[in-house]
DNA sequence: TTGAAAGCGCTAACAT
DNA sequence: ATGTTAGCGCTTTCAA
C-alpha cells in the first residue's frame, strides 16, 4: 500500500496539515505529536511524492546553488553544460539552480561565494572547491544545519558531505602509467612532469599512482624534473622549454593540470613532437593537439556527467528521494586517443 | 507566461476537457476546433507539465515495452540495470516497464514478441533487434500509427524510429585500429578476426573500421583469417585453436562479438599470451582475462547508460517532452586497460 | 497547537 | 460534441 501524507495523517489520527509540519520540521507541533509522527513515517518507508511536491509548491521551488572555479579556466565548461542540463531537465518539477563562478583557488574568496549563496536561500550547494581546513569546518558547520552539500570535482577531506561527484584521481594517475607501460618501445623514459599546483589533491594524486603504475608496469623511467604552472598556458610553456633546452634527453612530458596548450607550444617550438606528451581533459585546444599528433593521448573526466550529476543529486536530497549515506558518482576513466576523441 | 491546458482553453474559447481530447487525439471534437486548439498549443509553445500528468493518471501509467536478445548474452546484463535505475526513478511519475526477452536473433521471434508488447497496451517501444526488411516494414507501421520508437544498441536501417541508443561501432572499431597503430613496437602483424556473425552489422562495422584505421595508422599488417564464433565460446574456442595451430604465425587475435572467452581459453591452451589480443565489452569472464594481461585491452560501450537512456527517452516522448526529430544518443567509445577497468 | 480547505496542472468519468 | 467536476499528493494559508 501506497504511503502518503495523506496515510500517515490517518495512522496517527492527525490531520495532513500537522504532518506536514512534522515532515519539514516547521515547529509548532507538539513534541510527542510529532515524534509518533516521524516514527510512523520511517516505519511505513515514507517517500515523498515528487510530482505532488512538484506540482503543490512549484512558485517556491528548491534553491541549488552551485560554486564552480570557473572564470578564467575552460575546463568547466563542460561542467556548466551538464549544471545546465539537468536544470532545464528538472524545472518543471520545480527547482531553481544559482549559479556562482569565482576565479581561483583563494579560500576567503570561496567562503565568500558559499556564504552568497546561503543567503539566497539555497538549502542544497553543489561545490567545487578548496581542500583546507577552513573550507572543511564551514562546510561540516552547513551540514550540521542540515544543508545538502554535494562536493564537486574536487572532494574535501574530512567532511560529512552527502557525497562526491567527480573522478578518481588515482584511478586516472594509474590509468596512464599503464598506457606508458603498453608503448614498451621505447627503453627508458625520462620525464618532465608539468603539474598545475602542488596544493591540488588532485593533481598529486595523478602524479603519485603515475609513477606507482610506471613500477608495476615495470617501466625504466626516471622523472627529471616536476615543474609547476598554475595552470597558466604562459608559465607551462615557459617552464617547459626550459625544462628542454636544459635537458634534450627528456622524450616524455606528463602534463597533469590546465596549461596543456602551452606545453604543446612549447613542444611546437622546439620541434620535439616526437617526445611522448600526455595531458588531461578534452578542452578543444587539446583535442587539436591530439589530432596533430603532439599528444598521443589524454585522459578525461566527464566533465559534463559531473555538472548533471551534482544538481541531480541535490534535487534528489531536497526532495527526500536519497536514502541517508549516499554513494558517490565517480564518473569513468576515459582514455582518448586521435580515433575515439 | 506559463502555458497550461487551462490557458490554452480560455484562449481558444472553450473547456479544459475538449483541449484535452484535442492534445490526446480522443476524438469526439468538431475537427475545426481541433484544428485551432492544435494550432495553438503550437503557437504558445504548450509543453505538459509532468508533474500534473503524473499525479492525475498515476492508475493509468505509461506503458513502455522494452525488446533484448538477453537470453544467453551475459551482455545485456548491464543493459537491464540501466534499464531498471530508469524505471525506479520514474516509476513516481508514472510509468511501467514492460520487458521482453529472446533468445538470438531470428527475425519472427523478434517480430512476435514485439507483437506481444503491442497487445501489452505500450505506445513506446525499445528495441535491440534484428536489421531485415521484415522488422523494419513493422517498426515503420508502427511509427505511422504514432508508437513511439527508440532503436536500442543496434539501429535498423530505414526507419522512421525516435532515435536511436547505442554505440558507433565504426568509431569503436577505428579506435581499436588506432591503439594497434601506437603500438608500434611490432614490425608486422599478423591478424585472426574472430566475428561474431557476418549478418551483424554492428560486428562488420568493427571490422572494416578497424582495417581502415589500420591502413591510415600505417600499420603494416595481414589479415590471415575470418572466422566466425555464432557468439558460441565453444565454437569461438575451437575456431582460434585450428586457425592458431595452422598458421602459428599468427600474433594478434581481434574478437568483435561474444565468444571472447572461448578465444581466451584457446590463447591460454595453446600458451599464446604473448600475442595481442583484442575484444569488445566488460563482461565479467573479459575483464579477468585483462587482468590476466592474456587481452591486452578492451572497447566498450557503457551498456548500462544505454538501458538506461532508452527507457527516458522513451518516456520523455510520451509525456511530450521531446521535440519532435530528435537526436541519437550515442554511448562513449571507452578504452578499458588493466588500470582502469 | 492543530484542523480545514484551497489549489497547483492534468485526466477521466459523468453530465449535458 | 462539449462542459463540469472530482481528485491525484502535497503545501500553504486561514481559522479555530
Amino acid at each position: 500500500m501506497k504511503v502518503t501524507v495523506k496515510s500517515l495523517a490517518e495512522a496517527a489520527g492527525v490531520s495532513r496539515g500537522t504532518v506536514d509540519r512534522v515532515l519539514h520540521d516547521r515547529g509548532a507541533v507538539k513534541p510527542e505529536v510529532a515524534l509518533r509522527i516521524k516514527t510512523l513515517a520511517r516505519e511505513f518507508g515514507y517517500v515523498p511524492n515528487r510530482a505532488g511536491r512538484a506540482l503543490a509548491a512549484f512558485k517556491t521551488p528548491y534553491k541549488i546553488g552551485t560554486l564552480i572555479p570557473s572564470i578564467g579556466n575552460r575546463f568547466f565548461d563542460d561542467v556548466k553544460t551538464g549544471i545546465n542540463q539537468a536544470k532545464e531537465e528538472y524545472a518543471d518539477l520545480g527547482i531553481e539552480v544559482i549559479l556562482k563562478e569565482v576565479q581561483g583557488y583563494d579560500v576567503e574568496d570561496h567562503l565568500e561565494a558559499v556564504n552568497y549563496l546561503v543567503e539566497k536561500g539555497c538549502r542544497a550547494l553543489c561545490l567545487a572547491t578548496v581542500d583546507t581546513p577552513k573550507m572543511r569546518d564551514y562546510i561540516n558547520k552547513l551540514c550540521d544545519d542540515n544543508f545538502k552539500i554535494i562536493l564537486l570535482n574536487n572532494d574535501v577531506s574530512g567532511t560529512k558531505r552527502l557525497c562526491y561527484v567527480g573522478s578518481d584521481y588515482q584511478k586516472a594517475g594509474a590509468t596512464c602509467g599503464g598506457m606508458l607501460a603498453m608503448f614498451s618501445h621505447v627503453s627508458f623514459y625520462k620525464i618532465l612532469i608539468v603539474t598545475g599546483s602542488r596544493l591540488m589533491l588532485g593533481h598529486n594524486q595523478r602524479i603519485q599512482a603515475f609513477k606507482q603504475s610506471l613500477i608495476e608496469g615495470k617501466v625504466n623511467f626516471e622523472i627529471v624534473a616536476t615543474v609547476e604552472s598554475n595552470d597558466s598556458d604562459i608559465i607551462a610553456q615557459e617552464e617547459t622549454l626550459k625544462a628542454l633546452r636544459h635537458d634534450p634527453s627528456i622524450n616524455c612530458v606528463y602534463v597533469t593540470g590546465a596549461g596543456v596548450q602551452g606545453v604543446g607550444a612549447a613542444l611546437i617550438a622546439l620541434g620535439r613532437t616526437d617526445l611522448m606528451a600526455i595531458a588531461y581533459d578534452d578542452l578543444y585546444t587539446t583535442k587539436e593537439l591530439v589530432q596533430a599528433g603532439i599528444i598521443k593521448f589524454i585522459i578525461t573526466q566527464q566533465p559534463i556527467r559531473q555538472g548533471y550529476h551534482a544538481i541531480k543529486r541535490a534535487y534528489l536530497a531536497l526532495a527526500g528521494q536519497l536514502t541517508d549515506p549516499c554513494e558517490d558518482f565517480i564518473t569513468d576513466t576515459i582514455i582518448k586517443i586521435k580515433a575515439n576523441l
